[in-house]
DNA sequence: CCCTTCTGCGTATGGCATACGCTGTTATGC
DNA sequence: GCATAACAGCGTATGCCATACGCAGAAGGG
């Protein structure tokens, strides 16, 4: 029962435990050519560069001078290397709200600090996520949008799905934004030449019978002019938020 | 200038052109040993059976009893394949409203509609999506969707973007589903342990003085209790639908 | 009847993550 | 001062993967 419960109860891979500081190099061996951050430094580089397809194991160890096997004397394995490379990439948390903030003025700051790490990394977008955050700056990150709601008549689980609702936009709309850019460059299209593009497309497939409501957002031009993607992510920011209000507003009223 | 511009505007990838029927079968060689259909039809059976990871072409051509090369002959590549695969996986959307349903419970229907399937086919989240939906039942979805707001203030930019809002909203509740259900097979524990387990984990990491709301938030038990994912799934449905809501409302004022 | 056009598919290429075991290095215990 | 245990670097090998290429044979059109 008490087998393995030696102090640290669920178990951490050990890259992740040397992420939180914890884990101190043994006293006997080699010591150590490389480290964990100069290798994840090295595969943030990579896929800032080529993308999140070109980084293999070899791509980074070539980076480094080093031999492929070298690596993973480091790090137990590839998905360990993306959780940590998640963790740099992001970087820190834009910090908690300035004092005198309320808390949509504090969220909106924190969506958008977000929205912009993901715009520099698209690549953030593509690590296929295998679990809850665990490394430091993610729950940086989620701390400092905590701190947005003190003060507020929401419980801490709503607080929580809140950021979680929040987050998760900000997400969608990144990967919206980078799907354009990724599909402008492999059809060498300019990125405000692809929604006109496509909305020629769905007008040439469609039957207007048989999709009518879709046609008249045709019709209306929608997919003609390529909107401000900014006022694409505000329209969305704004709804989540007024319907956050929403519940405030309830909340404080009872 | 005018060099590919036969008929069809933008190229459209010949087994997505397929999939809305244009396409006739040449007229001379070899009677086609397989469909598209069929081949299809096993990715997708694989996918449920194993997960996304386990569609391969050869094991997609093994359980047709054919050879991988063969497979070829019918998908470009197996990104196109993948592409049907989730044309497939989706399967036909919910229909439109029934009459008399307002904009919001249809919507709140169509929400729960992709819910339940992406919770019966968890690789559909997987899939990694190259651009905007192009096949006929993705665009079935689309057509529903934007029907509930037949009738509102909003504009068709407006409903467009709500929809957008809302099935990224899905996709992200699914996808954190997703990860608990994957995690709890990969450790052996029940679901219902997962998000305790998590809690608990946090609970050993975290510095008190340096993430102290999220220390409020273990503290209050959040991550202790596993909630019915349906509760944590129908508050951000809410909170988005308030959101639209307040929308709707002040155009309908002005 | 032949020739074009197609299907099925064997083979080969170049990539990938990673298990395993060897060689050489380092600090500790004696 | 020396043996030894614990470690670093990494060469090699295995078994996946997508897919380019080209050949053999089938089927219909002229």
């Amino acid at each position: 029962m008490a087998a393995k419960t030696d102090d640290s109860g669920p178990v951490l891979p050990p890259a992740i435990e040397y992420a939180w500081g914890l884990r101190d190099r043994p006293p006997k061996g080699p010591r150590p050519g490389m480290s964990v951050p100069a290798i994840v430094d090295a595969a943030v580089g990579v896929a800032d560069a080529d993308g999140l397809a070109a980084v293999s194991m070899s791509r980074v160890a070539k980076e480094l001078g080093a031999a492929t096997m070298a690596l993973y004397r480091y790090v137990g394995s590839k998905d360990e290397l993306l959780a940590l490379m998640v963790d740099a990439g992001y970087g820190p948390s834009p910090g908690p709200p300035p004092p005198g903030t309320d808390w949509r003025a504090g969220l909106t700051r924190w969506a958008w600090a977000e929205h912009d790490v993901l715009r520099q990394r698209f690549w953030l977008l593509h690590v296929p996520i295998t679990g809850p955050p665990i490394t430091p700056q993610q729950l940086g990150w989620m701390e400092d949008g905590l701190r947005c709601l003190d003060g507020t008549a929401l419980t801490e689980g709503e607080k929580m799905s809140t950021l979680l609702l929040l987050t998760g936009y900000v997400r969608n709309e990144a990967t919206l934004a980078s799907q354009i850019a990724e599909g402008s460059r492999a059809t060498g299209a300019k990125p405000s030449e692809m929604m006109p593009a496509y909305g020629r497309l769905l007008a040439q497939l469609i039957d207007p019978a048989r999709f009518p409501a879709l046609q008249r957002v045709l019709a209306a031009g929608v997919l003609s002019q390529d909107d401000d993607p900014d006022d694409e992510f505000t329209f969305g920011l704004d709804r989540i938020l007024d319907g956050v209000d929403a519940l405030i507003g309830r909340r404080a009223a009872t």
